[in-house]
DNA sequence: TGTACATCAGTGAACGCGCGTTCACTGATGTAC
DNA sequence: TGTACATCAGTGAACGCGCGTTCACTGATGTAC
């Protein structure tokens, strides 16, 4: 739309779809205004008129990379079998680390977000769906702790596959997470 | 030692020493060779004759991170109970992580040790340290999905802790990884 | 014990780079009358 | 329908910064004879 209008119409979000394309390959240390400015055909400057600074980008690219997450969660969600939607539900996470690392780090590395955001369950945040799920799966009284025990070792999983740690092992992150996943539901449950 | 002598004596040790004194409060990006050189007393040059390059020093900081943490895990050790050990080494673990934020990071952020240090089971590095007790708390067959389950756990939630997604909990990393651990490992035994 | 010389561990000035950010500006767009 | 004007979204040159790294060098140390 209008992409050699003198307006480009919507830099705000070609600046971060580029910034999450670049962060497919490097981290967080390879985003730069100017060069993401560049690649968007535009002036050094431009990226000015739609974000305060470097920090107020990088908040907006892991706002979106929360929402792309969502989506994947959503699309993999199993309304019938709690337990089973938990481990596609990790299975997801652990792709999506993998698939887009800097993003991932973006995503944990900053400030989190308001408080309110980060551990509402209203089902309409990544948290949310996580401990909705939780809910159904497991008694009430454990349920914090059930859901901090998923989100850590999924979580882990992500963070040392991003790491390279898990080269030791012949099997795929993603193949980790599913049994891992298996295994710690199966013993909350019980 | 001769620490005004035209030699150092030991200005190795000293960057290293102070680069994990930076890393306490920043992430690795803080790491400035020349801030370091002039923290040491030296010119900014001097580093050169020790290291190749930047990440020949951070690969040096890492090591020593390593190092480092083995030490604390070794102090824990409980050699008549495996368990005990094993949740004694996940509370240490995220101790560390939480109270060296930036060695953390860096020694899980750049390239992995060479593949037979990373996972050895000979008892004298972090990953040995683990899989030794794990080999003694729980049935072999399952001894390698329990010891991904317990590093991912401690890791996921040092991870969590460090990126500031645990203020929702009103507990202390240190309490949860207590915690967490138990839990996960009275799954395994079962 | 003294001297010559190799080696080691620093110095200090300089280069080039890419970055975030500033500034004053200008062209394009939309709206009120 | 046309004109005036406010606003919006860009431009482009420039600044200052800190960094990694280079270069040719020099002072201190240790060793062989």
């Amino acid at each position: 739309m209008k992409r050699d209008a003198y307006h480009h119409g919507d830099l705000r979000e070609t600046l971060i779809a580029l910034a999450i394309e670049t962060l497919a390959r490097g981290g967080p240390e390879t985003l730069a205004l100017r060069n993401l400015a560049e690649r968007a055909g535009v002036s050094g400057m431009a990226p000015y008129r739609h974000f305060k600074d470097r920090a107020e980008l990088l908040e907006a690219v892991a706002r979106h990379g929360f929402e792309i997450l969502r989506g994947e969660l959503v699309a993999v969600d199993d309304p019938s079998d709690a337990r089973k939607a938990l481990v596609a539900f990790g299975v997801v996470y652990v792709r999506f680390a993998c698939a887009r690392p800097g993003l991932f780090q973006v995503m944990f590395g900053g400030a989190p977000p308001t408080p309110d955001e980060d551990l509402s369950a209203d089902g309409s945040t990544v948290y949310g769906l996580f401990l909705s799920k939780i809910a159904r799966a497991v008694g009430a009284e454990r349920r914090m702790d059930a859901f901090l025990a998923c989100w850590c070792v999924v979580h882990g999983l992500a963070c040392l596959a991003i790491a390279g740690r898990l080269r030791g092992s012949s099997e795929a992150p993603e193949t980790l997470a599913a049994r891992l996943g298996e295994l710690v539901l199966g013993c909350l449950a019980a």
